[in-house]
DNA sequence: ATTATCTATAGATCTATAGATAATGC
DNA sequence: ATTATCTATAGATCTATAGATAATGC
């Protein structure tokens, strides 16, 4: 017997609706995806993931402990894809460098633009800076030096200095971010496209 | 008489604290500025924000509206600068378009990292969609047209059609932004330096 | 018996207004 | 008299817990 369609345990859910054949704590989650980049963190209350989901404000203390929570497990699941692949990426040492950099920045673009949600806008929420979210930003600042070491073994990036090769990183790590943040203004381009032609640029600005 | 100095009209306020200079507008707008960046838009509650400018929470709606006039203000002292330096460049047909276009990269860059505040961030608050923000999504829509037509200036940007214009502009407004959000990442490297190699790597995408 | 949900609510905010007060100006 | 501020507070939230309830499982 699968998930769906089985009766289900406990008390039924006051507003029925159609089953979204998610798990509650998934259906949390997307709830809050869609809320918390549309409406803002700090923004959104409880109660409005809470019935987005299905279910009433309480209810969602069954499976989370609150919006941070939440908040965490987005970030961690944006990030988390692409620097398995950087990882991946670093590991293939048949491949000239600049193809893995050029092929890291295409993915990287096109995972964050093809979700239905600016989750890479939540990045930058101040909240982000707090303890709680040290996991994340770890993550995160992982995911960047995988893109310096790139950077550092391409032919041009072999020859920088340290403060050379930090300053090119952010760059190219700064167009990234800013063009997955711009690209909501034109939603008709197809993806691949776009994150193909910001690899090209990640390249130009390396200097490859 | 100058402002400073001279007693003031006006009951005391509670907590007596070192002039400032600043008008009580501007010290709100001051106060608004650290906390919008540094805790989050919505987070920041109205006692937060006066009682930082020196005066007690009821005394600020003798100056403002609410925390949105305050929003609008910031917004728009961030793009105006840009905004009219842009206009002077567009009208200097003297200078050729690819060094006018670094030139307003550079200054961008610097307008905004350069401040206190890492105001670049406000632009992405989800409360910025809303009608009360019309004004500085005009504003910010007329700046990034500026960057499209001095794109278009230029020798490799005149053979552009439009899809591939657009795709450029994108790419450049996208640097921009994303490297004034990164910049906070290193604030020990000197602002006109970073905002030089940022304007040389613009033109590179650019395909100049 | 176990579970997922519900309803109800205490306690902690936060905003915006009403009305009082303590200065200067004339 | 005018002004900038203050204190006090009503009304509107919002979060997180306590305890009840309506299913299935055995």
């Amino acid at each position: 017997m699968g998930t769906t369609g089985g009766r289900r345990v406990g008390r039924p859910r006051a507003a029925q609706r159609a089953d979204s054949g998610l798990e509650p704590r998934d259906e949390l989650l997307a709830a809050a995806a869609e809320l918390f980049t549309v409406r803002g963190y700090a923004a959104t209350t409880t109660r409005a993931v809470a019935e987005r989901a299905g279910m009433r404000q309480a209810s969602m203390y069954h499976y989370v402990s609150g919006k941070e929570e939440l908040l965490a497990q987005l970030l961690e699941s944006t990030v988390t894809p692409s620097l398995g692949y950087a990882r991946e990426l670093l590991a293939d040492d048949a491949t000239p460098a600049a193809d893995r950099l050029w092929e890291l920045c295409r993915a990287d673009v096109e995972l964050l633009c093809g979700g239905p949600h600016n989750l890479g806008g939540l990045y930058l929420l101040p909240e982000v800076r707090a303890e709680r979210f040290a996991g994340f930003r770890a993550v995160r600042a992982e995911l960047k030096d995988a893109y310096r070491q790139l950077l550092a073994a391409t032919e041009a990036g072999g020859a920088l200095a340290k403060t050379e090769l930090d300053l090119r990183t952010d760059l190219v790590f700064g167009l990234i971010e800013g063009v997955i943040l711009v690209h909501r203004s034109d939603p008709e381009r197809p993806v691949s496209v776009f994150a193909e032609a910001t690899a090209d640029a990640a390249l130009r600005i390396a200097g490859v």
